[in-house]
DNA sequence: TGGAGCGGTTGGAGCGCTCCAACAATTGCA
DNA sequence: TGCAATTGTTGGAGCGCTCCAACCGCTCCA
């Protein structure tokens, strides 16, 4: 598999390596004719320049590598295209590195585009420490997406957190709800930040005394266990903010099983707006975060360091919104002033 | 933001630049005092090797590139991490490159992989013409997985799309269906293959006659519709066969906003596995592929051709199993010789 | 008629590394 | 005691490209 080189090219078009170079950079002062003869040898010979010497000779890759923390995350997945569109678009290549939620895989892909020399790196929804991070931005342009990191040298995008929680918490409250539960994400990946801004939501409507955070993770299957925790304290809430959507639908699971309609009974709230709160059979009112945008902020905070030598760090706070949909409305009428007192029926709706 | 290079390293050390080139790929016989001058050294200067120079004079790379159809299908993110651990076994580096369901950005990941000398590349899921792979065959060694390509040199890793469809069939059959209809992709990726096999087994079974393929494509949207098609024509089957677990979920939504329970009416088999159908509140019967399997094979068939010399092309062809869940069940009891004749009640389940 | 200017082309130096032959310093053994 | 073998170290060539100064042959115009 040894490849034809530049050198190939030029001895069989009987020109110089130099023009060859030109030709391949599509340079405009070569005549048409060379020109030809030598796109022709390249092509009979399936000639690819070696970007490992282009890179090295130039000096530069125009090359950005994306760090993502979980390839299975819906979430960055949007990033990463919102990125891979701003990237194209400025004429730079994108490589995707995975880590598979762990921090060694994760430092691993950034030591190996360092190592290529890219030219910037995005960190999505990284859990390196920050003093790494910073680390890193001594030597390559870093900006990190969905997650605070406050360093000289690395621009952030996020997206406000408490103005999510509050739109959350101000729907249902508009709706008449006031015992409003949150199931949280545990320690992952910005639940904390999230589990704050619900009580400062709460906290903000006057509602600090119903604050109520029942303990979770990012699994469908953690909503499901906190709503049968809930019902087993006989604690049920009229409203539940889960932590993102695939809480709420494991917690719509349970309830459904227990025999409560959604909205009827019990309202319902995610996070993120993913695919499966669209879902017709789910049909999740949810806090949409601008993921395309995220990812393209981001790359273009990359660029502009690179090429208008921005040297101060920047920090995109975006603006989520509510999608609202089927699985929130008003309390049972009994509820407004009392919790509403469970009767376990037989599930329906499935035999 | 230039970089220190070997040379710098070498004088801040008092050695030769070979030294530290010797100290950096960890060769044995080199005296530790000079070991530790140098590691010292580089650690001050944060200096760490051009992997484009060093690619560039080893005349090898080892890295693999994964070319992904598209970032957001949970199963080719599976095989991405089959194929990454395969590949961090074998002391490979792996770059994802992500195409967003474009031809044009697959060719360019793949471009981009070839020129950076990637000595191998996995293609997942792609949708490129098959001359074009067997053409970038010739310089990288190619792997595809989820794809049948019969091309020499090119090495192929898929599921045996026929047994899923039989074993999903079979089941059905067992529990006592004999109207089993089958709710198509379109023409996604794969849609296809999956269609012929569904009819073979329904054939095989000597139920052709009930054979019954409903237009859909690979979204929920398209399982409700095709639901509400059948329910519109008063031909509801007793069990649905969906492309994948996507369509049987929104089919679900459909059938339970009918009145109908799962799967006490009406029998639902998806396909892929997914965390969806693993999803309690869906719990949806599913044929399962060996995804990370896939991932792992395709890598280990590259470094057979890389490190074995291998040059006949391999064709790996996995074994789907089903995974029994809770969306189905015999049929209703009256339905074995007829088809259900569906009274439309109110839905329920949800207010 | 003799430059200046221009489009097109070329050789050579250099990018940061590896690899190899060669060498210096030590050790082992006849 | 002499010489081979061993261990540790080095300079230089070369990987495939780009970039730059220089050059060639023309045309154009003073």
């Amino acid at each position: 598999m040894t490849r034809p080189t530049l050198e190939d090219v030029a001895r069989r078009a009987g020109v110089s390596r130099s023009l060859v170079s030109l030709v391949m950079r599509g340079a405009s002062n070569v005549s048409e004719q060379r020109r030809t003869a030598v796109l022709a040898a390249a092509k009979d010979l399936g000639y690819r320049p070696n970007a490992n010497a282009r890179n090295l000779a130039q000096k530069r890759t125009r090359t950005l590598g994306v760090v993502l923390n979980d390839l299975h995350n819906p979430f960055f997945a949007d990033i990463a295209d919102g990125a891979a569109a701003a990237a194209a678009e400025h004429g730079y290549h994108m490589l995707l590195g995975a880590a598979s939620r762990s921090v060694d895989a994760e430092r691993d892909a950034l030591h190996t585009f360092m190592d290529l020399r890219a030219e910037g790196v995005v960190l999505v929804g990284t859990t390196l420490p920050s003093a790494e991070i910073a680390d890193a931005a001594r030597s390559v342009a870093i900006a990190v997406a969905s997650r605070q990191v406050r360093q000289p040298d690395v621009d952030t995008v996020i997206s406000d957190e408490r103005l999510g929680a509050r739109l959350a918490v101000e729907h249902l409250v508009g709706l008449g709800h006031r015992k409003i539960a949150h199931i949280d994400g545990g320690d992952g990946a910005g639940a904390s930040t999230r589990r704050g801004a619900y009580s400062a939501a709460m906290k903000a409507f006057g509602l600090e005394s119903e604050t109520k955070v029942v303990p979770g993770e990012f699994t469908d299957l953690a909503g499901a266990r906190a709503v049968e925790q809930m019902l087993a304290d006989g604690e049920l809430p009229t409203a539940i903010f889960a932590a993102n959507d695939l809480v709420a639908a494991g917690a719509l699971g349970s309830l459904e099983d227990a025999g409560l309609a959604i909205p009827a009974d019990v309202s319902l709230v995610g996070y993120d707006n993913t695919a499966l709160a669209a879902m017709h059979h789910l049909s999740l009112t949810s806090v949409h975060q601008p993921r395309l945008e995220m990812g393209r902020l981001a790359v273009e905070s990359l660029i502009e360091r690179l090429e208008e030598g921005r040297a101060r760090p920047v920090r995109h706070v975006l603006t989520p919104r509510l999608v609202v949909r089927e699985s929130s409305a008003a309390p049972p009428a009994g509820a407004r002033r009392n919790s509403l007192s469970v009767s376990r029926a037989a599930p329906i709706g499935r035999a």
